[in-house]
DNA sequence: AACAGCTTAGAGAGCGCTCCCACATTTATG
DNA sequence: CATAAATGTGGGAGCGCTCTCTAAGCTGTT
C-alpha cells in the first residue's frame, strides 16, 4: 500500500529508472514510443515524484519562504492587505510551480527558527514582508547567500531587490489635490515613522506643502483607526482653522473623519479628507473617502517574478508601482 | 562553501555519524561528555540537518499543508477570518516545529494541483478550510490516507475531524435576545445556503423563532456587505412592519444598516439589528452592532491541535466552540 | 575470576531520486 | 561500404540522513 518509486515506474514499463527519470523531468532525448508507455505506467500506477529525494539530489526545494516578520497585531490582522499580498503571491508562485512556506517571525524566538530554517536551505529564496526599520531580520537573512526579495522598501538601507508603491508620489498627488481645491491649512495624520510607508508618505506630503504657500501641520499615528482619531482631535486643537487632512492611511482616515463628525465639522465643507490606501472600507465610509489607492495584488506578484528572475539570472532590480488618486467624496 | 554534514561534524567531534545524528535528534543514550564535544562541533560548523535527506528516511516532513479552497473572492480577503485563521494556526504549528505550507485551491487546476502535491505525501497532515457544500476537495483529501482536519464543519457528511463554532446556538442565542427584547416581528438575512455557516445560522433562527409566536421572513445574502443592503431592502418591502432583523454575518449586518438608515429607520427603535462574527468594523458602526462573537484564533488553533493529535493517537473528535452574544447599541 | 547482562558507539545499508558516463544503436558523410 | 557522428538508453554512484545490527566496554553477581 506504498506509494510507487520510479523503479516500479521503471519495471512496469520495461525501461530503466533513467528513463522514467527523463520523461518525468521533461527531457526530450526519449524516442516518443517509450515516453508514452512510460507516461503510461505513470498514470496506472499514480506515481508522484518524491520530493525530498530529489530536493536531496538536485539541492533545490521548489518551495519559497514568505516570512512576515511583523509582530501580530490588530493592524495587521485587520488590515486586507495581508490576505491580498498572500493571495497574489500564492498564485503567481503556484503558476511557477513553486510551494509557498508561510513562517511568522514576530517575536525573537521565531526570528532564531525562521533564520534556522533558511540557513538549513530548506527554501529555494525567500520574500520578506518586513515593515519596521528596528527589525534585524532583513539583515539577517541577507547576510545569507540566499535568494531574497522584499515587500516594500526595506527600512535600513540593504541591498535586496523589493518591490515597493510609489508612496511619496501618492502622497505629493493626494496633497496636490488639496491643495488644487482651494485649501491653505492642510494637515497630515503620519504613520509611524520607523516604517518607511510612514516615512515616505509623510515626505510626499512635506514635499507638496513645502512648495506651496500652505502650511505644514503635522500629527503622528500608528496605522490604527483609534489613532487617526486621537490624531485628528489634536490637530484640531493645534489649529481650529485646518481646512483639510492628508492622512497616512485609510484606516486612520475613517477613524480621523469620526472625529471629525464628533467636533462638528462637515466633510468635505469645512475639512476635506484624502487617505491612502483604497481599502475596501473606504467606499462604505460617510462621506465616501478620497483616496490613494495602490496595486496591492500587482506589488506582490511583481514580487514574486522578482524571485523567480533572481534564479535565473542572478540579479533583479527594485521596482516602484504607481498609485493613483481615487476621487470620492471626502475632498 | 556549502553546508556542512552528519560527516563533517562527526569528523571533527572524533565520532562516527551515528553518534552525532543520536545527538542532534535528542537520544538520550550518549555519554554527556560526548555529547558537549558534539554540540560544540555543531555549534562551530553551523550545522544544520539537511531535512531532504531526512525526510527521505523517515518518511515524515514535519510540515502540514492549510489548504484554503475557496475561489479568492472579494469577501475572503475583505474578511478578517483569513488573516487571523492563518496566523493563530502558524503559531500553533511552530510551537510543535511544523512547517506550514499554504496552498490555494480556489479553481478547478490548482485542485488537481493540491491533490498530486498531498498524495505525493509533501505533508504529514492537511487542514482544510473548505466552506462551500459544492466543493469535491474535502472528499478527495479524506479518501487519502492522510491525516486531515477542517476548520468548520464539512458540508458534506464525511468523516473528518473538525473544529467548528456553535453556529446553532449562537443564531439562537441571537434570536432570543430579540425576543426577549420584545420584538416580534423579527427577519433574518441568511448567509449562502451551500455554506455551513449559512444554513446553521438560519436553522437556529428558525429553532426559535419557530418556538415563539414571532412570524419568520428570510432573506438571503452571500455574505457581502452589497448584499446585505439589498437584502435588507427587500424585507422592508415584504413586511415593513418588520421590528428586528438577524443578519448572519456582521458584513452583510453593516450593509443593512446603511439600507434601513436610507430608509429612514432608525436602529435600534424602528428595527433592532443583530450580526455574526463581532468583526473589528462592528464596533464602528451607527450604532454599534450588537453581534455574536465566535473565537476564530481559538478554533483555529483548536484545529492544529487537534491535527498534532491525530498524528499521535490516530483518532481525534470533533469540537464545537461556544459564542459569545455581545451587546452595544444595535439592538 | 569468570560470565551474564547491561549500556554505549560504530559500521553499513538503504531511503528515492538525478545525472554522469559508458555503451549500443541508428544515421550521415566521404 | 567503412567510418564518424549523432542519438537514445542503461548502469551505477552518491546526495545526507536514520536506524538496525553488531561489537566493545562496563558493571555486578556467584
Amino acid at each position: 500500500m506504498k506509494r510507487p518509486t520510479l523503479e516500479a515506474v521503471a519495471a512496469r514499463a520495461g525501461v530503466s529508472r533513467a528513463t522514467v527519470s527523463r520523461v518525468v523531468n521533461g527531457q526530450t532525448t526519449v524516442a516518443p514510443h517509450i515516453r508514452d508507455t512510460v507516461l503510461r505506467a505513470v498514470e496506472e500506477l499514480g506515481y508522484v515524484p518524491n520530493s525530498a529525494a530529489r530536493s536531496l539530489v538536485t539541492q533545490r526545494t521548489d518551495s519559497v519562504a514568505l516570512v512576515v516578520s511583523e509582530p501580530p497585531t490588530r493592524v495587521f490582522s485587520e488590515d486586507p492587505l495581508f490576505a491580498t499580498v498572500i493571495r497574489s503571491a500564492s498564485v503567481e508562485l503556484e503558476a511557477a510551480d513553486k510551494q509557498v512556506v508561510l513562517m511568522l517571525a514576530g517575536s525573537a524566538k521565531s526570528h532564531a527558527r525562521v533564520e534556522r530554517y533558511i540557513a538549513g536551505g530548506h527554501v529555494d529564496g525567500v520574500m520578506l514582508i518586513s515593515m519596521h526599520g528596528a527589525d534585524p531580520l532583513p539583515a539577517a537573512i541577507a547576510r545569507m547567500r540566499v535568494p531574497v526579495v522584499s515587500y516594500g522598501r526595506p527600512a535600513v538601507p540593504i541591498d535586496i531587490p523589493y518591490v515597493d508603491n510609489d508612496n511619496i508620489g501618492g502622497a505629493s498627488a493626494a496633497v496636490r489635490h488639496l491643495v488644487s481645491l482651494g485649501r491653505r491649512r492642510i494637515a497630515t495624520i503620519a504613520g509611524p515613522l520607523d516604517m518607511i510607508g510612514g516615512q515616505d508618505r509623510l515626505a510626499g506630503y512635506r514635499r507638496v506643502v513645502g512648495d506651496s504657500d500652505a502650511r505644514s501641520i503635522v500629527a503622528v499615528g500608528d496605522f490604527t483607526r483609534e489613532s487617526g482619531a486621537v490624531a485628528m482631535r489634536q490637530l484640531l486643537r493645534d489649529d481650529p482653522q485646518l481646512d483639510a487632512v492628508f492622512v497616512a492611511n485609510d484606516l486612520m482616515a475613517v477613524g480621523a473623519l469620526q472625529a471629525l463628525r464628533q467636533a462638528g465639522r462637515r466633510v468635505p465643507d469645512d475639512v476635506a479628507v484624502v487617505g491612502f490606501d483604497d481599502i475596501e472600507a473606504a467606499k462604505y465610509t460617510d462621506p465616501p473617502l478620497t483616496t490613494i489607492r495602490h496595486p496591492v495584488a500587482e506589488q506582490a506578484s511583481t514580487m514574486v517574478r522578482l524571485l523567480l528572475g533572481l534564479f535565473h539570472t542572478g540579479t533583479a532590480e527594485p521596482v516602484i508601482l504607481p498609485t493613483e488618486l481615487i476621487i470620492r467624496d471626502s475632498a
